[in-house]
DNA sequence: CAAACAAATACATATTCATGCTATTGCGGC
DNA sequence: GCCGCAATAGCATGAATATGTATTTGTTTG
């Protein structure tokens, strides 16, 4: 039997989603409530295998509430319900330890199939919610995007720069004079728009050019 | 009418494939290859609406594959197989734009259905590669792990730094003489272990302090 | 081949940094 | 009330950095 907990502040939709839970062989609602103000206690006397909570919620948010509930639980699945596949929830959610994210049009006989694969291990999605969570995943690590156009050299110099060196370790590093290294990093700082050793590194960083 | 490429080393798994999209409505192989040392051309002549990309192949492996094919092509669908549920596989798949991860031992029933999903943008994953992924994600972004107990005004300082500041300029900033700020300074690259602006930024940005 | 550019080197100068030592003020804890 | 500590400030000195100008030697490219 899967135990499910419930949280969800419109009264239809609470209703709807228990009886269609409770009606369904295999699954129980231990309990439903209309916030999570007092979540981690109630997942600790009720001992849910499976929470559904929604994200839009008056008081505690839905992702405030799972990031209580992490406090003092690692265990229980937590499926996140929400109207919109907004951008900014879904990353918070996944970064709160969601165990999955559904849109509430998510079809009844598909949302048990969904609380039956959290209960297993699973990280059920809708669809587009795992559209965006690759998108975001492939943006995060591909915005190379920034080129600024660096010899070979002044990318050694830049990272040797980075690593912290000061212009005299990278000139015995790479076996050249001391102006020389000047001249390249000067050269670097004209191509990145900085004028510090500082204010490169930042730029390194952050374009990952490093 | 879904046109699928696909790339399968093994001859028993291809040939299989083939038959079975090729016998269901809707769906139709439009060609199959052994390797993907040629994948651009190909996926120029044959014009798919969804790749089937073995990972594991001799040659030209899936994942450079993959590159080389989002390299002409962002729009086609790209689902990877794989047997195992490789984390770094996973991950360079995703960074490279596959649009869903499969495991070859998904059903046959289920597999067409995926590949419908992947045509109409959604991002079918095997149950155990989501949950892989939302892992990923999760870690990627709590290691806020270390922490130099810095003061407040310290933050400030090194966050100022960051961003470039000199220390006549941090000083105007934060309202305090220079020499305010050199003790500050000095007390953050203690605490940092490190001796010199830019270490202290290359730090910050790695433990990911700002 | 000439032009453009990368890489290397040199010299000069002003600014900025790193470091050490010292000192005052105000706040919270024992 | 004394101790410790964060924040503030000053002074001094040597090292490192930023910037400008210039030259030489290859390599690449139109």
């Amino acid at each position: 039997m899967v135990k499910v907990l419930l949280y969800e502040d419109n009264p239809q939709l609470r209703e709807g989603l228990s009886m269609l839970i409770n009606g369904s062989d295999g699954f129980e609602v231990v309990a439903a409530f209309k916030n999570c103000d007092n979540a981690p206690d109630e997942v600790d006397i009720y001992r849910p295998d499976v929470i559904l909570m929604d994200i839009d919620m008056p008081g505690t948010n839905g992702i405030q509430g799972l990031k209580n509930i992490r406090e003092v639980n690692e265990k229980v699945k937590v499926l996140m319900l929400t109207v919109f596949d907004d951008n900014k929830n879904v990353f918070e959610a996944i970064k709160n330890g969601a165990n999955g994210y559904l849109l509430k049009k998510t079809p009844p006989s598909k949302l048990l199939d969904y609380i039956e694969e959290a209960n297993s291990g699973g990280a059920p999605m809708s669809s587009s919610i795992a559209t965006q969570v690759l998108r975001m995943f492939s943006d995060m690590n591909n915005i190379k995007g920034v080129d600024y156009d660096l010899s070979e050299r002044e990318k050694e110099v830049l990272q040797l720069l980075v690593n912290g060196y000061s212009y005299k370790m990278i000139a015995s590093e790479m076996f050249i004079a001391i102006d020389t290294v000047r001249s390249h990093i000067k050269k670097i700082y004209e191509k990145l728009h900085v004028n510090s050793k500082s204010e490169a590194v930042a730029k390194a960083f952050k374009d990952k050019l490093v």
